[in-house]
RNA sequence: UCCGCGGUAGCUCAAUGGUAGAGCGGCUCCCUGUUAAGGAGAUGGUUCCAGGUUCGAGUCCUGGCCGCGGAG
């Protein structure tokens, strides 16, 4: 374990190229096998491996530097690919482009999600229908206490987690979740977690923590010994979880931070405003040559603060499910397209987006979302292109601004200027 | 000119004679490791007009007006 943890933090595998002098904000590059990501960079979310509403051959004019899809839902799709490879082979099939790859249809480096959000999403976010981060409305104590514990869609165990789904029955744990994300094949994977909610109580997330840690180990485990037998390299990152409190935060950074990871994710739920906060306790324990990815994140201003505290890796579906929803991101905040449907002005202003160069105006795109479906679809891709092409440019931005020792400067302006439209 | 059918929210339509509703649109808001191509909320009315019957009329009766279809 020891070798292990020596040879894999220094293979290469990330880099970092600069350190901003007055934050912690840092430049860096991933070597994956299908390429290198510079960072700090947004992975595009591609849940069942495809960005929704996207044709491949739009993918590749949005800056997406990675994708990230998600285990649970590739699930059957995963194991079934096991015949459908193996008849491949046999009537040689010489390309050995991974699942994912294939059913993306465009070639860049991959993340897969382990499923472990899904035991918070699935079980007591579904239940109770809130988020991972506690919203505007402060939740009363009573209700609180009322709901819970209450996760009637999945029994958690030491093993793994059974989900009682649609009426289907079945079990995710450490191990198969990293026999699913082999079969997947992403150049960078995730350890098995649970994802607790930001109700749980301190206890809950107390035990909570020791089964994700004892899965971390397991995911670790079972990975090597996978890595040995097939010979190809996957990047596995550990996930630091520990809700909203601080001891169990230091405690699991310091306990992931120990294993040998490639990376670490930091996961979970966040209070109302705490974001910051928590990623002060957990990045001063993390060893700073790894790479750092913090799990379901973020807006515009939690791209910002978590770039300044050292964060190198985001994924989110905000760009990709708000398009969809008719929000459209701009340097002067967001809008949502029904409130200028009569403007014949581009999305945004001067944006080099292949959406606004091709002409397309907020009126044209508000006609589109009102539309038959197929000009509805119309305008989701069109407003799905130009959101990821706004956030990966944002971070390219940034990168450039940490290049030229001006991140702070940059992330001052941009926040000023990014305020709800007009 | 006659016969028939209809006229209710911005639009399309509901409502055994008993508190006029729904869908869509418009408005406000929400979306953070996607069970989300989604969700929440507020608003919205001289029921074409004028009479009549009735305790009570969107509903029944009479007469207008308007629209659609048919016949001449």
């Amino acid at each position: 374990m020891k070798q292990n943890k020596q040879n894999r933090s220094r293979g290469g595998f990330f880099k970092i190229i600069k350190k901003d002098k007055h934050t912690q904000a840092r430049l860096g590059v991933l070597s994956t096998p299908h390429g290198k990501i510079e960072t700090p960079s947004y992975v595009i979310v591609a849940t069942r491996a495809e960005i929704k509403c996207l044709k491949p051959s739009d993918i590749k004019k949005t800056k997406t530097q990675v994708v990230i899809a998600n285990t649970y839902h590739l699930w059957n799709e995963a194991l079934n690919s096991k015949l459908e490879t193996l008849n491949k082979s046999k009537t040689q099939n010489s390309k050995t482009k991974t699942f994912l790859l294939k059913k993306l249809g465009t070639k860049l480096p991959t993340m897969t999600d382990s499923g472990g959000f899904q035991v918070f999403s699935l079980g007591f976010g579904k239940e109770n229908k809130i988020g991972k981060i506690l919203n505007a409305h402060p939740v009363d104590n009573r209700l609180a206490k009322s709901i819970i514990h209450r996760r009637k869609n999945i029994r958690i165990s030491q093993r793994g987690v059974h989900f009682l789904l649609d009426g289907k029955k079945r079990f995710l744990g450490p191990k198969l979740s990293m026999q699913i994300q082999k079969k997947l094949g992403a150049d960078i994977v995730f350890a098995f977690d649970e994802c607790t909610s930001p109700l749980d109580s301190f206890d809950y997330n107390k035990k909570a923590l020791e089964r994700t840690h004892k899965w971390a180990q397991e995911s670790l485990k079972y990975k090597v010994k996978s890595e040995k037998l097939s010979g190809k390299r996957q990047f596995l990152f550990g996930i630091v979880q520990g809700g909203r409190y601080k001891s169990l935060r230091i405690k699991s950074s310091k306990y992931i931070a120990s294993l040998p990871f490639d990376g670490i994710g930091i996961g979970g739920s966040f209070g109302k405003d705490e974001m910051v906060k928590t990623i002060k306790w957990v990045i001063p324990h993390l060893p700073k040559e790894k790479p750092r990815h913090l799990l379901g994140i973020g807006k515009i201003e939690d791209i910002f603060n978590a770039v300044e505290q050292g964060i190198d890796l985001f994924d989110c579906v905000i760009p990709t499910r708000e398009a969809r929803h008719g929000r459209i991101y701009t340097k002067n905040g967001h809008f949502d397209i029904s409130k200028f449907r009569n403007i014949s002005i581009p999305l945004e202003k001067e944006c080099k987006c292949p959406v606004c160069k091709a002409g397309i105006t907020r009126r044209k795109l508000y006609e589109l979302f009102k539309g038959s479906d197929k000009e509805k679809q119309k305008a989701q891709r069109h407003a799905t292109i130009h959101n990821i092409w706004f956030f990966n440019n944002l971070l390219e931005e940034i990168r450039k601004s940490i290049k030229n020792n001006k991140f702070e400067q940059f992330k001052n302006k941009f926040l000023k200027q990014f305020r709800p439209q007009p």
